[in-house]
RNA sequence: GGUCCGUUAGGGUAGUCCGGCCAAUCCUGCUAGGUUUUCGACCUGGCGACACGGGUUCGAAUCCCGUACGGACCA
């Protein structure tokens, strides 16, 4: 099986799709997985140098790896012999029509009058487009199928055009004369061994046009699944690569890291695990219905995966300073590091003359607030007075329970899609490294990333 | 406009090919309660769907016809 990715961009979590699914299918089945990149369109869809690497390694942390990488626009000489077969057997002719004339013949089932020109013609006029003696759209080769075919999509389709400008892979630079995706990819299909095709409802004509090439070379047409679009409720972002690169363009988005953007590499740095994404993916089967994936069944899987084994610490968004005071008050207290594990031991809290609580946790004046590991103060005169350390009575009256910091702290910028907020963490924070997931108590799990200007976390989901 | 495809709860999904075991599965979501010194986890309960109309049949989510809505490609 093979996922044929175009490099026109990073891929984000619909391009998740077809990796996990034929990967999974690849163990289950011992079948065999190739990551062919179909680059064969230097104008519209221009292929992006970075991006093959990117999408290789967008799959390694899906959890797969291809068995074997190609690119089409190595294959091009394979393609032209080809076509040469194709015209020897009298499967194809080169085609001057302007493309307006063209499909209004072809919608009134008309052949072309280049349709019954020479094969010798043919060869050579084929032969001036790979040498490059003609512009972008001065000519094509067609297929010859059935004018009378019921759907004109089918019609004498096109195989080869003139592209002018280069291909961006430098071993690609010299080629004018490209395949269309139909061509390219069933020539590549049959040669590579391909047994089962999946691919989207937007290819369904595909194979119903290839079945011509497949019968002028007498081949088996491999079986094909099609399946829908897949789209996203969370960022309401379009999962299309050239809208992402149209957006980060005109400046929506700062580029492909813009956390806004539903890239894998954006997920992955947000502590999203690749398998959380897989198993998503296959859940979803192969329907040809589009669906909208609710980014919190990924969230919840990645909860699951993570939860056990991300320490908890405290974090202050939007820290503000308040005395504590009172009778009674210990000096230090000690929280799990990880409430269902307290084997993993404890975190020790001094309990400065003053402290840090979010903003948002503070309560109306003369209210009590609990705070975790310490006990029930109230506020009063801007300040907290300790009232105990009893746990139980809290419990009973329903106080709410807040996190807090001692002055002893340090700073960090927590990064999620939408917001960005420099506050303050538990000075233990320094015992974690990049890559790292923890929870945030109280405000959910993060990923670690710390750079030479500090700690920095991003936000992966509550 | 042409050709083709689809429609099961808020989002997905199983079941549709080969009609009965489906008063419809599971995940997610929402919700109520319990529990936990987190808004996480855990436990218990609840919400919520076969697009519509007709036909075939002893029996239809499943087969047939029509309608509506949605999608794809081509123009």
């Amino acid at each position: 099986m093979r996922v044929a990715p175009n490099p026109n961009g990073p891929w984000h979590i619909g391009h998740a799709r077809m990796p996990s699914v034929i990967g999974t299918y690849k163990s289950i089945y011992d079948g065999w997985f190739v990551c062919r990149f179909d680059d064969t369109d230097p104008a519209i869809k221009r292929p992006l140098l970075e991006a093959y690497d990117w999408i290789l390694e967008d799959i390694q942390y899906l959890g797969f790896e291809a068995d074997e990488v190609i690119m089409a626009s190595d294959r091009l000489d394979i393609y032209y012999e080809h076509a040469l077969r194709l015209i020897n057997s009298d499967g194809a002719y080169t085609c001057t029509c302007p493309s307006s004339k063209f499909s209004d013949l072809k919608n009134s089932g008309k052949s072309c009058p280049h349709r019954k020109k020479p094969i010798e013609q043919t060869l050579i006029e084929f032969q001036d487009m790979v040498d490059g003696n003609f512009s972008a759209g001065d000519i094509v080769l067609r297929v010859k199928t059935d004018l009378s075919h019921p759907n004109p999509a089918i019609r004498d389709w096109v195989a080869f055009r003139i592209v002018d400008s280069p291909h961006p892979r430098k071993e690609a630079r010299f080629y004018r004369c490209w395949p269309l995706l139909d061509f390219q990819s069933a020539i590549d299909d049959y040669l590579l061994g391909i047994t089962h095709i999946i691919r989207g409802i937007d290819l369904q004509d595909s194979a119903r046009r290839q079945q011509y090439l497949y019968d002028y070379f007498n081949w088996n047409y491999p079986e094909v699944v099609h399946w829908g679009r897949i789209d996203i409720d969370d960022p309401s972002v379009s999962l299309s690569t050239s809208h992402m690169a149209d957006s980060i363009k005109s400046g929506v988005f700062t580029g492909w890291s813009d956390l806004q953007l539903p890239t894998l590499q954006n997920l992955e740095r947000r502590g999203i695990r690749g398998s959380s994404i897989t198993s998503s993916m296959v859940e979803l089967g192969t329907s040809t219905n589009n669906i909208t994936l609710s980014i919190s069944s990924i969230y919840s899987k990645n909860r699951s995966c993570i939860d056990q084994l991300s320490d908890r610490l405290f974090f202050i968004k939007n820290p503000v300073e308040k005395q504590i005071f009172g009778k009674g008050l210990p000096k230090t207290v000690e929280i799990p590091i990880h409430p269902d594990h307290p084997d993993r031991g404890f975190r020790e809290l001094s309990i400065t003359p003053s402290i840090y609580v979010d903003l948002s946790d503070l309560p109306p004046p003369e209210e009590i607030l609990y705070l975790k590991g310490i006990g029930s103060v109230r506020y009063t005169r801007d300040s907290f007075e300790f009232i105990g350390g009893d746990f139980s009575l809290a419990q009973s009256q329903t106080i709410p329970i807040a996190h807090w910091l001692p002055s002893t702290h340090e700073e960090l910028c927590l990064k999620s899609p939408h917001e960005e907020f420099n506050g303050i963490v538990e000075s233990a924070i320094c015992n974690y490294h990049s890559g790292d997931s923890l929870q945030f108590e109280r405000v959910g799990f993060v990923k670690m990333d710390v750079n030479k200007e500090g700690y920095l976390a991003y936000f992966s989901h509550p």
